[in-house]
DNA sequence: CGGATGATCTTTCCAGTGTCAAGATAGAAG
DNA sequence: CTTCTATCTTGACACTGGAAAGATCATCCG
């Protein structure tokens, strides 16, 4: 899938790789859907740890900062596998096991946004502006769509996110 | 495609909703890469007339605002259409009327950013956050990843985006 | 010990797919 | 009247996902 995309990941090729045959596959996943469910269901696993990993010990605006650059960077570290998990049409999203990872990698996001905000009640317009920010950003760099200011570094991508995830946490930082 | 996604689209199924052969589109396409790439295309033509025709003459943010509303508005409205043009991998990237489209589309958001910005150098990190917020949100709106608050209608999904559209388009003319 | 059970995988088959090469058709151009 | 070009067809190939049926084998239970 990393190689050549998610449309040309192929069960047989799968099978083969794994040295067994081309129904192997078939028989522990059901079909391709179930094999792909499973596989954006453990990338979420994956970036909920990567999230908490990078937040640490933070508190406060500090650490919806550092959730926002985990959630980007994994992002950009799998970007294929983030685009399955998020938008491919391929995944069964009625699956319980994804719904559930899904789920528990958004809590990361409410909690870091309750400690930026302070708030104690879930602050639902926050919450947006925090995901769609932070999620159009991971977005547009896996797509390469952002080019760096005259002046600017290109080099690391996450570099190029690195301001607007400040501004991000800055102004929900001082919603009200 | 819009009725069951990128993935199932087939080349043959095509041709025999158009009535020919099952080669005929590889003629006229070349592949099936050449094809979607030649959809996506109009599917930025399209991107631009709609947020063209939202924006009308507004001035100053509100023309931002109401870019952003077109670019969502458009994503809602077809949004098989638009995951295609922005992040598929069975399009061609390097095709040149691709390019350009997009590059049109872009200039709109573009001039809508100096609009409310008031600058006239070009801000890259007022860019990139309007860009990443707008997207985000119609990204997010397509997987229907976002909830209405306690007592808020969900009928609409752009009202859902309306409230964040317009706390970037502050954000960004309060930009220094 | 010995049979039943269930998990894992294989074999075989089918309809469907993208792509290619070669040919047909027909209108326009000269 | 010939040539050219665009459009499409025919026919073939290797590949795909999936279903059905069977093989192998460890484990459990009496």
């Amino acid at each position: 899938m990393r190689e050549r995309g998610v449309h040309a990941f192929s069960l047989r090729e799968c099978a083969r790789r794994a040295g067994v045959t081309h129904s192997a596959p078939g028989h522990h996943f059901g079909d391709i859907t179930g094999l792909l469910t499973e596989v954006a269901a453990r990338g979420f696993e994956r970036l909920t740890a990567r999230m908490r990993a990078e937040r640490g010990d933070a508190e406060g605006s500090s650490a919806l900062h550092r959730i926002g650059r985990g959630y980007v960077a994994f992002a950009v570290s799998d970007p294929v596998i983030f685009l399955l998990m998020f938008h491919s049409d391929r995944v069964d999203r009625g699956n319980p096991k994804l719904q559930s990872a899904g789920a528990e990698a958004f809590g990361e996001l409410v909690s870091a946004v309750a400690a930026a905000t302070g708030k104690s009640s879930r602050d639902e317009d926050a919450l947006r502006f925090a995901w769609s920010g932070v999620h159009g950003m991971a977005m547009l760099l896996i797509d390469r769509r952002l080019k760096p200011a005259p002046g600017e570094r290109a080099s690391d991508p996450l570099a190029l996110a690195e301001g607007t995830i400040a501004r991000i946490v800055h102004t929900i930082a001082t919603f009200r």
